[in-house]
DNA sequence: CATTATACATACCAGCCCTATGTATTCACA
DNA sequence: TGTGAATACATAGGGCTGGTATGTATAATG
């Protein structure tokens, strides 16, 4: 994809905190969603999805237990804690102050140039 | 500090490339103007910002030469290149669709300590 | 009956911030 | 005169994390 790798990194745990505060949801579920929520801009893949939410388990800011899809297939459905909701308040707080800084630069005036010069 | 270190990671090429776009500078006047802009929030260590510098030289972002303070010391001065500028714009396109897709979702609407849905 | 979509898991690799450490000069101040 | 702080740059090593590749398994599709 086009999004650098440590740009990725930054905006997964916040994206996945968001996303569930929407409300529970799974693992593949949640590529999809941010896929749609990007507009096909940002595709994640399911070997960077599950390491990221297991991370966050082990963090304590989500909670996992197995169920089953209608048809059947077993699937991990993972909620937000108390301590996740906070989290994603936190994480909210980091994005302003660095999207604000970026701000009070010239950042905001360069135009991405297509292709060439 | 308390911006998480993915955070700072992804913000750094972008944060230095902007402040280059304003005019040549050297690593601790970088320190120093990101602690301005930042009005105290972000405090980059030099041991950060060197790194930083030279993987932006060795990609061809920016260009260094030796110089002088009035004082005396010795600096080294970097400005930015043609292809730090286009980089710079990618960047910005990058941070544009990640932000903007965080906007997509429930993130924006979560202060210190919400709930209340 | 084979391919695709769904669904989860993990080992290995590479990249990069952070900390610690080292060198060197200028300036304030006691 | 001397001592610490600020200025100024450099790099080695550690630890964390996403990306890739791979494996398992079931349901739907054609």
């Amino acid at each position: 994809m086009s999004i650098g790798k440590d740009l990725v990194a930054a905006s997964a745990t916040p994206l996945v905190l968001a996303i569930l505060s929407e409300g529970e949801s799974y693992g593949y579920a949640i590529i999809k969603r941010v896929e749609e929520i990007s507009e096909g801009e940002l595709q994640w893949t399911d070997g960077m999805v599950y390491p990221v939410l297991h991370r966050l388990e082990r963090a304590g800011y989500v909670e996992a237990t197995w169920g089953k899809s209608e048809s059947g297939r077993r699937r991990k459905y993972y909620r937000l804690t108390k301590r996740g909701t906070a989290e994603l308040a936190d994480q909210r707080r980091q994005w302003q102050i660095v999207t604000s800084t970026l701000r009070s630069t010239p950042f905001h005036r360069f135009q991405a140039i297509p292709q060439g010069v």
